[in-house]
DNA sequence: ACAAATACAACTGAAATTGTTACGTATGTC
DNA sequence: GACATACGTAACAATTTCAGTTGTATTTGT
C-alpha cells in the first residue's frame, strides 16, 4: 500500500460490508483481502468504531461489522473519523515565525483553507458508501450465499 | 520547515515580492529569511517560474522577481503550480487491485475527489497574493527605499 | 579572468507512515 | 476449566517521503 492508504482501506472495507451488512468479518480476513496486516486494519476499523460507524466483538466468532447502515454513512463520516484533514492543518504548528508577513500570511491563508476545508466535507456529506459501490459487484453476489 | 512547506515557502516569498516587485533576489537571500536552503529555495521557485509567475536571471546581479502583477497572482495559480493536489491522487498509481470492489470503488471515488478538487481551485482563485498579504507589512516599509 | 548567480544531479537525514511481532485480554466451544 | 479464536495495544522494524546538503556545470556581468 501507499500514501493515504487509511481512506483507501476504510472505503474498501465499508464497501464490502455494505454489500453484506449482516457478514461478521474478522481483521485477518479484512488484511488478507486488501493485502495488508490484521494490526494495520485494527488500527483504522479502530477509528471508525470510535465513530460509531461499526462495531467489533472480541474472542471467538468475533470480528467487525456494520453499526449503521451503509446509507447512513457518507465519506464525510469516514474522512472525520480518521482524522485525514487533508486542506488545512497543513502548514500550521510550526515554530512562530520572526517576520511579520509570515505569520500575518499564515494567519490569512489559515482561514482560507479552513473555509475550503469546510466545504470539502460538506461536499464529502453528500456521497453515501453505497454511492460509491459498483453497482455490479460481483465479488458481493459469488459471497451472498457464504 | 515542515509538512507542505513548500506551498509555505512559495506564498511568503510571493508575499514579499508582492511589496517590492522590482527588487531582484537571489536564492540565498530568501532561503536565508525563511530559514531554508538555496536548493530548496530554486527547486519551489523553479516551479513558479515554470507556470511563469516569476523569472530568474542566472549570472551576476541575478535572481528572481515577480513577472506578473502580485494582483494577478491567485492562491490556485500557487498551488496548481507546486503541483500540490492536496485532495485527489491521493490513492491513485496503485498496482491494479484484482478485487472488482476496489477497482469500481477507486473509480467512483476519484470521480468525487476530482469534483472536489476542481470546487478547491475555484476558491483558492478568488484569492490573490496581495489579498493574504498584512495590509501593514512592516518588513515591506523597512525594506521600500532599498 | 573572475566572481556571483542559477541549474541540476546525487546523496544524506529526519519525520511520518505502514508493516510486523509479541503479549494481554475477552469470548465462545468443548 | 482448558483451549482456540479474535480483538487491543505497545514496541519495534521497514518503507516512504521530503527537506536539506554537497558538488559541479553553466551563465552572466565586471
Amino acid at each position: 500500500m501507499k500514501r493515504n492508504s487509511r481512506l483507501s482501506l476504510a472505503l474498501h472495507t465499508l464497501s464490502h460490508m455494505a454489500g453484506d451488512p449482516d457478514r461478521v468479518r474478522t481483521s485477518a480476513d479484512i488484511a488478507d483481502h486488501a493485502r495488508t496486516n490484521p494490526v494495520v486494519v485494527r488500527r483504522v476499523l479502530g477509528k471508525l468504531r470510535e465513530a460509531g460507524l461499526l462495531t467489533s466483538e472480541k474472542g471467538h466468532a468475533g470480528g467487525w461489522k456494520l453499526s449503521v447502515p451503509a446509507d447512513d454513512i457518507s465519506l464525510a463520516d469516514v474522512y472525520l473519523a480518521l482524522d485525514e484533514r487533508l486542506v488545512s492543518g497543513a502548514s500550521q504548528d510550526d515554530e512562530p515565525s520572526d517576520c511579520s508577513v509570515e505569520t500575518g500570511l499564515q494567519a490569512r491563508v489559515a482561514v482560507v483553507l479552513d473555509e475550503i476545508e469546510e466545504n470539502l466535507v460538506e461536499r464529502l456529506r453528500e456521497t453515501s458508501i453505497t454511492d460509491v459501490h459498483p453497482k455490479t459487484c460481483s465479488y458481493c453476489e459469488s459471497q451472498a450465499t457464504q
